[in-house]
DNA sequence: GTGGTCTAGACCACC
DNA sequence: GTGGTCTAGACCACT
């Protein structure tokens, strides 16, 4: 195996970490930040850690207070909503340009995620199943081979596996998560584009409904424990 | 008294400065920026500069050369496709909700835009209706409350009104970008949601060819013109 | 490209502002200023208000009452009578040094102010002949070159201003003015440093006594409306 | 003898403090300040220190270097001219309205600033003579009663001080200090204003060009030291 | 030589 | 006292 060098600025070494513990909830949401702090733990300056902010402050993962701080965002039912049904627009535009281009390398791809997220829904762990969902539409923005498309995705990222980690119960039964995507999937390998798209924009529409109940759920028993 | 003070940093100054000239044609695509060379021009630190042209980057106006500077992004038909089909799905959903949440105040901003948009079109100037159409799209987005869809629309913002600049022929006839566009306003008006949805949709599908097709000529004309 | 940064801090923006309005008269003399109202009203805190509130005392324009606040300052003929004099005393020291150091780029300069108070001369507002009036003696001041005189002129302009502007009908008859104004640019002009100091001079005791007349009535008429 | 309380605020007195140590060159130009230093140092919190240095700043015995500090100003040649140049239009005024109110108390004063400037200039210490030729200018701005040029003769105040400590042999030949002064003081306390500015002056004029020639030496001779 | 990266530290504004 | 903004300059890697 071979050794991978490091090659990534300090900036952004900084984003990720943070990054992880926020998705993971290792940082809940609400809690302050302060730059000295953090500078500090890692042994680097203010303006390091500052660009680190500002790459997170971008994803939406932490508030800038003025004049007093950081802050890792709250998880509110607004942004679930709204993250939700930019995923269906995107996803739905991918499905379709990936039905137009399919050949076999996106469809051994494709399948590949797909059967990953098979693998996962079968399993006991909710969260993973979640996460092999996420996986599987990822992967078809990156087949879309849409770079803007790609980039705005990988953007709102964070975010979105943060709810997913949040509400883990998103999927209480694992065939029905595969018998959701089965027929998108059927759609894309056929090329049949309008298919796939209609099918990948009905599905996130469902789930957006689930989603936010599910979370109204989570939050409500988040916010009464403490 | 509702003056106004100054609260821009100076790096967010650069950067509306220099987006400016590149959306304006100014600074044409392929041109060099050097860091150094803004700095002294405008008497500010390399670091500010840096800041700025990230910005830039961001939003796609300029590419990174590593190791050997910035320069301004060219124009591809490719990205035009990109951000076209972007556009497409971005504003097919604000349409849709803003028919969903519509109101007489939202009617009004709407109308308003509708109006200038109308305006524009009966004059000869087509670069000025295209930038009519641009912001009658905005005001859709903005209204939609939808604040991660706006942050997005607002991240392709410079590179789609470079296209609109670059290819000013995109309206050959008022009339018929009247047209076009006062089906939509029809239906997010009325509160109707999967239409204003499905027309935006269409409408945006039909001009991404017509963009296409313009730009095509366009960029042919510029290139042979070197 | 020649665009300029905004750099000026928000005491300085706020001073500014503030300036204009007490000029202007939209402030009035004896008007009560409180840190608080000002700072609510920008969305500044009150340091950065009683920053600029220290300004605006250097320059004569509010008054401080100890533990009471502040006051845009009165409007007296004592004060009018002393800035008139001291404005003899520094532009005629301005006149001198033009004409010592004239040359095309100053004599280019100096015909345009001059051109400009003739337009405004002849044209029926006699506020904005006294505008253009100040502006010509502004322009010795600034094309003299010297920095400790241009500065104290400074100092005393936003008072000389309001007194312009409270008193307008400073010009009665507007070749009057140009003729009184002409010998002076001549001198400059032709070199001769004596003569525009001496003739510089001259007219601004003149004009002392007038302004000082004038301004005796606009305040008492003033004061009765009260 | 009555015990003074200090009614000074701590700003000003550090501002007085400052400046003594410039004007005597214990802090000599181009020496760099810092903020938190002089802070500690004084056992002070930095907005006092800023203050005072703001204050010093206005009379132009330190300049601020943006985002990098404070600094002893530099003594050019050009300032010095300059503000010789100002003192001759200042001192005339002032010297023209004293005539013009003289009374016994005037006269009073007048004298006694007279003849402390015949005592040091009969004494061997050329510095202290021209203390008190300072001094002798300083009491007709104050007799002229006039608030303004005051204010304004007292804002030039520390950097002509600072060129007399520097160039302290202006004078060579303290009879002629004195016969320089004489007649002025004659003029004056005979109410006699035209001639009384006049000779005031004329006699900065002359003494301008040799304060100039004088610096340039002393300037000459402190570079070379380094 | 220029960009890529990071640090130290200054003033600015707010709390 | 903190964050907000900007500067200066170090050192290294690449062209």
């Amino acid at each position: 195996m071979e050794e991978q060098l490091e090659r990534r600025t300090l900036d952004t070494q900084t984003a990720d970490l943070l990054r992880n513990q926020i998705i993971s909830g290792k940082l809940g949401a609400g809690e302050r930040l302060t730059e000295v702090q953090i500078a500090d733990q890692f042994q680097l300056s203010r303006g390091t850690i500052r660009s680190a902010l500002q790459e997170l402050k971008k994803e939406g993962l932490v508030d800038q207070l003025p004049y007093r701080g950081w802050a890792v965002s709250e998880l509110t039912i607004r942004d679930a909503f709204e993250l939700q049904s930019l995923r269906s627009a995107l996803e739905a535009l991918a499905a379709k340009l990936v039905a137009q281009t399919i050949d076999d390398t996106k469809k051994k791809r494709l399948n590949a995620a797909f059967s990953q997220l098979c693998l996962k829904a079968k399993s006991s762990n909710a969260r993973e199943a979640a996460v092999a969902d996420y996986d599987l539409h990822f992967c078809t923005v990156q087949l879309s081979g849409h770079k803007h498309l790609f980039d705005m995705y990988k953007l709102m990222g964070g975010q979105v596996q943060r709810y997913i980690y949040e509400a883990n119960m998103l999927v209480e039964n694992g065939d029905e998560l595969i018998a959701q995507h089965a027929p998108i999937i059927d759609a894309i390998a056929s090329g049949d584009a309008k298919k796939s798209e209609q099918l990948a924009y009905e599905h996130n529409e469902k789930e957006g409904h689930k989603l936010v109940d599910c979370l109204e759920g989570a939050l409500i028993k988040r916010a009464t424990k403490r």
